[in-house]
DNA sequence: GAGTTTGAAACT
DNA sequence: CAGTTTCAAACTC
């Protein structure tokens, strides 16, 4: 845990008078700062990783903490890509880096990382890498996960994290715990807190320690501040600094704590080599630490997402070396929010995910995870509970945002991989748990892709697996092309150019689509968030408070079919549909509204599966949020789904950080609404809603949502599901702000 | 599991 | 832009 990144954050955190946002802002400026405190900085690694929440930056603070974010950004990508419009540069930077690191070699480079602690840059990238690096190795994926799939989630780690801190509490009761009584009580008040935003969640932690939160009382306030001012960063940036204040003295056992984290993510051993000078604070600090670790159990799930853009970029961190940590402060990578999204992540080695930031939903997604979602919910859980976390299991779960009663620690951590993208996590958990179980397959026989697929893949859900024959997976026939994923083993598809191995095509194919049509990555539902229907977007008004991106033209399937991608994407048909018979359950062209949705639900139901109404009510947003939280029945409750599910328009989410509307992007939405952003509207679709609904939702007006054009930026992608914010969890999405500039298309 | 249906995507 | 073909998912048996 050397990881510099944490010394750094405590080097920046230490000082308590930061409190003061124009003392922090003055430590920004100077470099110096970070390294004074570095053994503070550890604790709040994990914390640092769980602040996601760049959605609401304020420029001040961003600009103040950069260098901080920067470290922190290694673990959090997601919420980094928020910052970087604003701060946006470092973050930037950082997160590609983590990102990079994460996919070319993480077990090395973690321990460079730590060697290079010293530098601030270069602890940035490191710290970003060790904890990815050290999951990789084993069945600690979780840890492994953890680590990357922070940095993916960005945004809702910081909830995360509050999840994370319980799960790491209950783990720690089994394994051994000293304060963890304690703090484990405090768990529950935690997992309240963290809910809600990941700055909360890490107050909780602080709570832990009466010590600390003597201390920290003035802190607090001002973290409180801090979180106010900045809301993106807050979560960090806070944990930075209340640990940092506590302690301050402490230092040195932070490579105990690492250890054991590497170990099995417990403190507890740590706490071995620390004695009893491990405080209450640093209990909570190893919470935090623990936190992440889970957090990136869920995140390390992240699925294979397609991220052209960062794909660019990572390559040439891969190619650089695995370095990819390596510093990629630079400036200018910061720039790119899109760099952020895409995180590049490996389990195994196997497959790099890349989260795509965006906006609405992919219909893919959303069938997927609807599907999957019942099976995976069983078997996640099992898994989970067994593992605990681990690698597989976590990564699986990580997607159900639903509470579980079976595990709540697990559900929570779940939650916690909201970070942003829900979806993602799930897709990446899927993923993760795939190659677990499949490491042997790799694209093999497609039997076994299948079998997996029926088995393991219940599991994974969010995959999309394809079955592509002639498509090379290469068009947007393909699923997992379409939502910005690469193809894996559970595909069964044939002469596949969707992997990694060769992003050139990938990207180069991807480029042409998008000339051609500019939304073709976008995702094709958009969904306002429930909970913040604005004024100005008709979409809203839509019954289903979604609408696709091109409208159907359904004319045998009336609309009530998965044929229809509307229904599939549990919206209703609009003005732009051109159906025959329109009769979605979601909402009929015509205007007929959600209203009778339930009782036509129903009726399909009855003719459908129970399980494929579960599915498209997930899909559609008001059921979801009802079901999310009713793991019950095999519907999913599928928590996996919900993650994804709907993607609630980031806007939304900001409207209501409870709700949180996830951006969920599918994948490529991310792309998509930036590339709306540069482009507004060029979009082919004929659709009046969309673009607004992209820009939009954001846009528009919402001077506050903000969506910033950047803003956009989900955290990802996933993106299925966003009807419903996530239950409890919350998952807030963040739309991360991305960067004026679209992400994929960028390059164009 | 094979075959059919369906509608989007791609092509002309 | 419209019509046709291709494609793979969704669905049925």
């Amino acid at each position: 845990m050397d990881t510099p990144e944490r010394n750094q954050i405590g080097t920046t955190a230490a000082p308590k008078f930061e409190d003061s946002p124009v003392f922090n802002y003055i430590n920004n400026l100077s470099p110096i700062q970070p390294v004074k405190s570095i053994h503070t900085a550890q604790t709040f690694n994990s914390l640092s990783f769980s602040s996601l929440p760049s959605v609401f930056t304020s420029p001040h603070t961003s600009s103040y903490k950069e260098s901080r974010f920067l470290r922190r950004r290694c673990y959090s990508d997601l919420s980094k890509p928020d910052f970087s419009s604003e701060n946006g540069n470092k973050g930037v930077t950082g997160n590609v880096d983590e990102l990079q690191v994460n996919s070319s070699a993480p077990d090395d480079k973690s321990e460079s990382s730590t060697k290079l602690s010293s530098e601030p840059q270069a602890l940035k990238s490191h710290s970003s890498r060790p904890d990815c690096d050290r999951p990789l190795p084993d069945s600690d994926d979780r840890a492994v996960s953890d680590p990357c799939v922070e940095n993916n989630s960005g945004s809702g780690s910081s909830e995360a994290e509050g999840n994370r801190l319980v799960v790491s509490q209950t783990e720690e009761k089994e394994g051994t715990s000293y304060d963890w009584e304690s703090l484990i009580t405090e768990g529950a008040d935690i997992l309240i807190f963290s809910s809600p935003n990941g700055s909360e969640a890490i107050r909780l932690v602080q709570k832990p320690s009466s010590t600390l939160a003597q201390m920290m009382e003035n802190d607090d306030a001002n973290l409180s501040r801090m979180r106010i001012a900045d809301p993106i960063e807050s979560s960090g940036g806070q944990h930075e600094i209340e640990f940092s204040s506590s302690r301050a003295g402490e230092g040195c056992e932070l490579k105990d704590m690492d250890q054991a984290i590497d170990d099995g993510i417990s403190f507890p051993i740590s706490s071995d080599s620390m004695s009893r000078e491990i405080t209450d604070e640093e209990v909570a600090r190893y919470i935090a630490d623990d936190c992440m670790p889970v957090s990136n159990l869920h995140r390390g799930m992240r699925r294979r997402c397609l991220d052209f853009e960062a794909v660019v970029s990572r390559r040439k961190n891969m190619e650089d070396g695995s370095n990819g940590c390596s510093v990629s402060t630079h400036p200018e990578e910061k720039t790119t929010s899109m760099d952020k999204q895409l995180v590049p992540y490996k389990s195994g080695g196997v497959v790099t995910r890349y989260v795509l930031t965006g906006i609405g939903l992919h219909l893919n997604a959303l069938a997927t995870t609807s599907k999957d979602a019942k099976n995976l919910n069983h078997e996640r859980f099992s898994s989970e509970r067994q593992l605990n976390l681990p690698n597989s299991g976590g990564s699986c779960h990580s997607s159900s945002t639903g509470l579980d009663p079976l595990s709540t620690s697990i559900v929570t951590e779940q939650d916690m991989d909201p970070s942003g993208s829900g979806v993602q996590s799930e897709e990446d958990a899927a993923m993760a748990s795939a190659y677990v179980l499949a490491d042997d397959f790799n694209q093999n026989s497609p039997k076994r892709k299948r079998r997996r697929l029926e088995h393991a893949g219940e599991t994974e859900l969010s995959c999309k697996r394809c079955n592509c024959k002639k498509s090379k997976c290469l068009k947007l026939y393909c699923e997992c092309f379409a939502a910005g994923v690469y193809c894996i083993e559970p595909c069964s598809c044939q002469d596949c150019f969707n992997k990694p191995i060769h992003e050139d095509t990938v990207l180069a194919t991807r480029k042409q689509i998008e000339s051609r049509n500019p939304l073709a990555f976008a995702p094709k539902v958009i969904r306002n968030s429930d909970s913040l229907p604005e004024p100005g977007d008709e979409s809203n008004k839509t019954p289903a408070s979604a609408r696709h991106k091109r409208g159907c033209n359904c004319k045998k399937s009336n609309c009530l079919k998965r044929y229809c991608e509307c229904y599939q994407g549990g919206v209703g048909c609009s003005i732009s549909c051109r159906c025959e018979g329109c009769k979605n359950a979601f909402g009929r062209k015509d205007g007929s509204s959600l209203l009778g949705l339930e009782t036509e639900l129903e009726e399909e139901e009855t003719e459908a599966n129970q399980m494929s109404v579960m599915d498209k009510a997930l899909q559609g947003p008001e059921i979801q949020n009802n079901e999310e939280q009713n793991p019950g029945s095999a519907i999913p409750s599928t928590p996996l789904q919900l993650p994804r599910q709907l993607v609630p328009l980031p806007f939304s989410a900001r409207s209501n950080p409870l709700r949180s509307s996830f951006l969920n992007v599918g994948s490529s939405s991310g792309f998509y609404a930036g590339y709306k952003h540069e482009k507004p509207n060029t979009a082919p679709v004929s659709d009046d809603a969309i673009p607004n609904i992209l820009r939009g939702d954001g846009s528009p007006g919402a001077g506050v949502k903000t969506d910033s054009p950047n803003s956009m930026r989900i955290s990802p992608p996933q993106s299925d599901f966003g009807l419903s914010p996530l239950p409890r969890t919350g998952r807030k999405l963040i739309l991360q702000s991305i960067p004026s500039f679209p992400s994929l298309t960028p390059q164009h």
